[in-house]
DNA sequence: TTTATAAGTATCGACTCGATACCATATAGC
DNA sequence: GCTATATGGTATCGAGTCGATACTTATAAA
C-alpha cells in the first residue's frame, strides 16, 4: 500500500482514539473542541459565527452545542451593546479547570515519546496536509493574530501592536491568539 | 509551542475535516468506518465483536450502527450454524460501490501531494504515535493476517498458507486482510 | 422607507454513544 | 446429564451531534 493511503488510515484510527478518549472524559468530542477553540481565540473570534467557521459545521449545530455548554456552567454569553446581533462568549473558571484535564493531552504525551527530529517531521507533514485539505475545501486556516498580513508590530500609538484590518490596538497576548480574520501574508 | 502539542492540534483539525467530509457524503462518520473495516477484514473478523474492538466502543452502539447500515441495504447479517451466537456480516455490492466513492479519498489525495520522502515520514510518525496511543490504552493493533506471529506461509497441506492459532487454511487474499486475532511477532 | 443581509435561535428526524437490562446459546463444574 | 456461568448480540433510554429548514431580531443599503 502506498504511504499516502496508510497515512489516511492511521489518521482515521487516531481520530477515533481521540474521540473515544474525549468521550470518556464527560464531555462530547465537539464540546471539547469548542472549549479548546474558545480558550485559544482572541476577542474578535469568541462568537458563534467564528466557532461555526472553525468547526466547519452549521450555525444551528453550534448554537445547540453552546447551549449544552452553558447549561453545564462552562461558558456565559453576552450580547455586544454596539451591535446587538453579536454574542460574545466567555469561558468560566470551571471550564478552564476542565481544560487542564483535557484528555487530548494523552495524544500529546504519546507524540512526545518520539525522537525530536521525527516529532518535528510529523508536525510539518500534518501541517502541510491540513493546509492542502483546507485549500481544497475552501476552509480558513485560523492562524494566530501575529502571523497575519494585517498585523502591525510595535504600534506607535502607545499600544504594543495593532490590527491593520480592524484598526484596533492589540496587546501582546492578543497577538498570540487565534483570529478568525487571520490571513497569511501574500 | 512544542511540536508534540502542535501535532495534536493539527490532528484534531484533520479529524474534524475528515468528519465533515464523510458526513457530507450521506453516511455518518461511524458508518463509513464500519464499512471500511468490514471491507478490509477477513472472515474471522467480520462480526459485531471484532468491529466493537476495532472502533473501541460498546456492543450496543455497534449493534445499532449495523442495524442502520442493514436498513440502508449496505450489509446482510447471517448467523453461523456452527455456533448460533455468532453473526457474520457481509457487505453488499451497493456497499462496495459506495466505498469506491469514499470521501476519505480526499485526504489521501491531499497527502499524495507531498514529496515522497515526507509522505513516508508522515506515515511512519503516525504509525508510531498510533501504536504508542494503543499501547497506553490497551487497544489492539488490528494488523493484517500475514504480519501475525501465528501466520504460517506456504502450508504443506495444499492451502497456500495457514493460521497457527485457529489452525485453519488461509488463501492468499485472506492473508492480506485485517484479523482481530493478529498479534505482532515477539 | 422599504429591502436585503447578517447573526443567532428553535425545532425536526436520523443517528451516535454509554449504560443498563436483557435474551439465546455454548461451555464448565459437578 | 444438569445447573451455573460465560459469551455474543440485541433493545431501550437519555443526552447530544448534525444538517436542514424556518424563524427572529438587528444592522446596512437602496
Amino acid at each position: 500500500m502506498e504511504s499516502a493511503e496508510s497515512s489516511t488510515i492511521l489518521l482515521e484510527r487516531l481520530a477515533r482514539i481521540l474521540q473515544n478518549e474525549t468521550h470518556a472524559a464527560g464531555l462530547k468530542p465537539t464540546q471539547w473542541e469548542a472549549l479548546r477553540y474558545l480558550a485559544r481565540a482572541n476577542r474578535f473570534s469568541r462568537n458563534p459565527s467564528a466557532l461555526t467557521a472553525y468547526l466547519g459545521t452549521t450555525k444551528g449545530t453550534v448554537s445547540q452545542t453552546l447551549n449544552a455548554l452553558e447549561r453545564k456552567g462552562l461558558l456565559v454569553k453576552k450580547t455586544d451593546p454596539a451591535d446587538r446581533r453579536h454574542v460574545d462568549i466567555d469561558l468560566t473558571e470551571k471550564a478552564r479547570h476542565r481544560l487542564d484535564e483535557d484528555p487530548i493531552h494523552a495524544l500529546t504525551d504519546a507524540t512526545a515519546s518520539l525522537p525530536a527530529g521525527e516529532q518535528a517531521g510529523l508536525a510539518d507533514g500534518l501541517r502541510t496536509v491540513l493546509e492542502e485539505a483546507l485549500r481544497r475545501r475552501g476552509g480558513r486556516p485560523f492562524g494566530v493574530c501575529r502571523s497575519c498580513r494585517f498585523f502591525r508590530a510595535d504600534d506607535s500609538q502607545g499600544a504594543p501592536h495593532r490590527c491593520g484590518l480592524l484598526d484596533v490596538p492589540l496587546s501582546d497576548s492578543d497577538s498570540r491568539q487565534i483570529c478568525v480574520e487571520q490571513q497569511a501574508p501574500c
